[in-house]
DNA sequence: GTCTATAGCGGGATAGAC
DNA sequence: GTCTATCCCGCTATAGAC
């Protein structure tokens, strides 16, 4: 029996988890068949190389989630555009465990020959979107007038992004030594569409920060 | 002569440099001599194996910073002491320009072999103390009641965290194509700590936000 | 589609001369 | 302190049988 897509699914999963967990240039051909149960020589039957199969890897990941994020609707109040956005993301993080980790070692990774335009991808996705809704915001006078769109836009995606990729410090930090658990990233999701409004609603106040 | 300072040091800038751009698994010992401009062996008579030249680069990166973020004044008002926290966390991503790879790849592979606790250091400095300057504000007054203390770190950290580290994806989306000037973190910086401020104090508020 | 065997290269690390 | 020479290992990728 052909099991074709099934051997690649397999490789590709064994190989997500090994470049995540290792990174590109630490895992091995070997490993990767081991990990998956086939032998190793038979990766070069389903894929060219390594650094294409490591590509193959993330265009599965990041594929759906550019998706995704297009699927707002046009006409949409900036505030529950935030929300949503941010639910997308966390959505998007949690598609696997392995896309924090992936993401954060394209990072460091962008310019390798490995590497792949996944930056472009999340970002003219979503980022170019949210900078959209905080203008909005501005004209129908939601949103304080006095904030720098494209560093609001950062502001509000950083929350949900580094409370990801940043998890073994945050799960140290918050008493979990062994990963943390589902609900507190939901939980975490609520928290920061809510710091997200309150800093970004204009308000009458009174009081005067520090210069 | 005996340059034993002047060569470690070299040593130690080339290292940082290239385990920064390429991680510490593609990096050989050989590119580390060449870009220091000494004997690739001499690399062994410095340090005993790679792993401890790249704990070596950590070490020398972090522990000032360990220090710095110490260096708060016990007594001080919660905003205020946001905002030094915030600029301290700027100081230490411009330190060098190789600090936020770097601290990309310890995140990515913390529970390799090579990675170091510059985890632990980095969040009991900073992220402890961040905590309880938010206890104390809602303590006052000057903070809000309703906001869970740890994710609020979460969420100041995370800016400049974020701005730092995915500065591929940043500074593409601000349309600086090579890499952001400096100036330009200076100004997120002030912008971070004012976004946190107005998303944390308390206020006289009559809209309701959606549920 | 899957397996065995292996070519060919480049890496980390050491010995020992200077 | 610095350099040359080299050992030994494990990796990627391919050839070719089944």
């Amino acid at each position: 029996m052909a099991q074709t897509s099934d051997t690649s699914a397999r490789i590709l999963d064994a190989a997500e988890a090994l470049f995540a967990r290792l990174g590109f240039a630490a895992t091995t051909i070997k490993a990767i068949g081991t990990e998956a149960g086939v032998n190793p020589a038979l990766l070069y039957y389903y894929f060219a190389d390594k650094q294409q199969l490591y590509q193959a890897v993330l265009d599965r990941r990041v594929g759906d989630f550019a998706r995704r994020a297009a699927n707002l609707p046009a006409e949409i109040a900036p505030l529950e555009g935030i929300r949503r956005l941010v639910k997308a993301q966390v959505a998007f993080m949690q598609s696997s465990p392995h896309v924090p980790r992936l993401l954060a070692r394209e990072l460091a990774d962008h310019e390798a020959a490995n590497a792949r335009p996944v930056i472009r991808e999340l970002s003219t996705g979503a980022f170019r979107r949210l900078c959209e809704l905080i203008l909005a915001g501005q004209d129908d006078g939601t949103i304080r007038p006095d904030l720098d769109p494209a560093f609001t836009a950062i502001s509000i995606i950083s929350q949900t992004a580094w409370f990801f990729i940043a998890q073994p410090v945050v799960s140290g930090v918050m008493g979990y030594d062994g990963g943390l658990p589902a609900e507190e990233a939901a939980q975490f999701a609520e928290h920061a569409v809510r710091f997200a409004h309150s800093a970004v609603t204009v308000r009458p106040d009174r009081k005067r920060e520090q210069p």
